[in-house]
DNA sequence: ATATCTCTCGAAAACGTTTTCGTGTTGAAA
DNA sequence: TTTCAACACGAAAACGTTTTCGAGAGATAT
């Protein structure tokens, strides 16, 4: 097992100088073609790599981002991490990923323990909890140090950053307009509470269609699910007791266990109950029957926030003129089999 | 905004030596009560952080391991990657993902980038395209520089490490023992092409299990996928033409599309046809209906490889003696719709 | 012969820590 | 008064790089 080797070493073994050595490394025309040469063969044979560490303690650059998500099974998060990867590793940078659980706690020591030095900047999407409390001094305080963030999808007014977010508002209009206009009235609605910033955007949405277009928004209609775990019988009693003609779910998961449900009960898709869901992800395409959806990019959103991250720390420029932008992705309604 | 201060700093605020400041921050028992009390407040105001890459730079340890996988969006590779993280973080450790897309490249440039001092270990899962040339030198090489490894799921015999894998062929085993003894005889196989490590064990616990209890193998009832994009067509062919009592499918994305194609046919599951898939994952628990599955635990896998891979790392003593383990993870028959 | 220039190379600082060792001051014991 | 221990602190090395600056040797020009 040979360890690791050193310019050091290099350099006691040729006797030459550690400067010499590095330069020879790097080609400069300082050095000699002979002791470049010999110096170049030397390193190649005993597999010399240049400390990462040691560089970044001399660059102040660590060419490593991080990006915290709130759970990594969520397949629309799993999409995100792949995009920001992409872009990362094209221009040469690591990908740190750290889950919050939807703890802020977790946010906090992450972020705590990263900006230590370890990471050039953030990239990131609020855990549930922090949304709930809105306490973002740990964001704030890293922002001030200098590091630069992004956020995306789930993200908050009361920081000032670089965003990368869907129109949740609009996504949801059009979802709703799109049951309206098939001349459906009672159109249910399942969604969060209202603290996930999505959620409330997508209710909102669906509000402003509903109103815009002379319908009455009957609260019967409208399931404000809390427990993420357990609420199977919230939506069996939305459909045994109310009969929605459509619904619109603000996630996948809701969707498909409305189907499933649906199913179990007798209820005919899409011919009596058309629904749309969010996120288009592995679910709604493999769901029988399968699931129309408002399609989120989530490779893309990624690739956006990796972007305007490394755009940021390399352009040294604009970490004072903070112009901070907010980028929006295009969403659409791919239609499936559960509408018609 | 303030940028991030340094023990240099505090020192000459302070009108003191860096080492007084160092030691004052560690309760060292050298420094007078007075200073240190002072010190410690002047840095607390100042939120004066370690940097870690100093940190990393002067111990020789970087608290970071490095997970490769294949791909991120494949529900199995995020739990282990969840499983991962979780006894890192409780470990002090943080987790760098690479993703290698399957491609042998990107996996070797992602080792060899970070073998240069940015991490501790690996915890990896072989690139198709890698068990395909079986070309390992990239891991030979960082092992024989004194870095750990820990290999998962898609590992191979050429190389000596640690491993957490499950036995692909007893569980493939035991499912289709499990059709056998429900008296069927016409068993579809749909499987992946050999070179992929599990997919070939998984083929091979089919064939062991149908010739332990005397059942000829039909080649028309196995189909080999190689081209994981468009294999529709295969599917139909099979169900049309050798009209199966049952399937096993590797893997969940071929059982929930045996499933999809099969209402397309007009055949009933679990009347018709029983369907057993591979990978407890997100599409088998809320396709309709629900697929019976071998249940391969991530999570677990994830926890194993980080508990042996930060073992490793903290006993300097196991260095040496290179005694390599393989866990293999339990897994378990999940019966739910798509069987009877 | 002297001055100047070019070519090679080495010394040292810098990045931010921790830690070992030394040193000066104080107080008490001899 | 001398000696010695305890105490409080500083200097410097070390981790592995890169880079600036200077310096010696040889060659060329005056």
């Amino acid at each position: 097992m040979k360890r690791k080797v050193t310019l050091k070493q290099i350099a006691k073994e040729l006797d030459v100088s550690i400067s010499t050595v590095s330069k020879s490394l790097r080609d400069s025309p300082e050095i000699s073609e002979d002791t470049r040469q010999k110096v170049q063969a030397f390193a190649k044979l005993y597999n010399y790599k240049p400390n990462n560490i040691a560089l970044s303690l001399k660059n102040k650059k660590t060419k490593t981002i991080c990006i915290i998500i709130p759970e990594i099974i969520h397949h629309f998060f799993a999409t995100v991490i792949s995009g920001v990867e992409h872009v990362a590793n094209e221009n040469g940078y690591n990908v740190l990923v750290c889950l919050s659980d939807e703890s802020f706690d977790k946010e906090v020591i992450n972020m705590e323990m990263l900006a230590g030095g370890s990471i050039d900047g953030f990239i990131m999407s609020l855990s549930k909890e922090t949304q709930q409390r809105r306490d973002f001094h740990h964001i704030t305080e890293v922002i001030n140090q200098g590091m630069p963030v992004v956020m995306f999808d789930r993200v908050t007014n009361d920081i000032l950053c670089d965003k990368v977010i869907i129109d949740d508002n609009l996504a949801a209009y059009n979802a709703t307009r799109f049951f309206i206009h098939k001349g459906y009235k009672k159109i249910a609605l399942i969604t969060t509470v209202d603290y996930v910033s999505v959620g409330k955007l997508r209710t909102d949405g669906y509000t402003k269609a509903m109103m815009d277009h002379d319908l009455k928004i009957d609260q019967n209609l409208i399931l404000k699910i809390e427990d993420t775990d357990n609420f199977d019988a919230q939506i069996e009693t939305l459909l045994r007791e109310h009969q929605p003609e459509a619904i619109f779910a603000v996630n996948e998961i809701f969707a498909v266990t409305a189907i499933k449900i649906a199913g179990k009960l007798g209820i005919q898709i899409p011919n009596d109950i058309s629904i749309i869901g969010f996120t288009d992800g592995i679910i709604s395409k493999y769901s029988t029957p399968s699931i129309s959806t408002v399609s989120q990019n989530g490779v893309k959103m990624g690739e956006k926030a990796a972007k305007m991250l490394i755009e940021r720390l390399e352009n040294e420029e604009m970490e004072n003129e903070e112009h901070y932008k907010t980028e929006v992705i295009e969403t659409a309604l791919v239609e499936r089999e559960s509408t018609r």
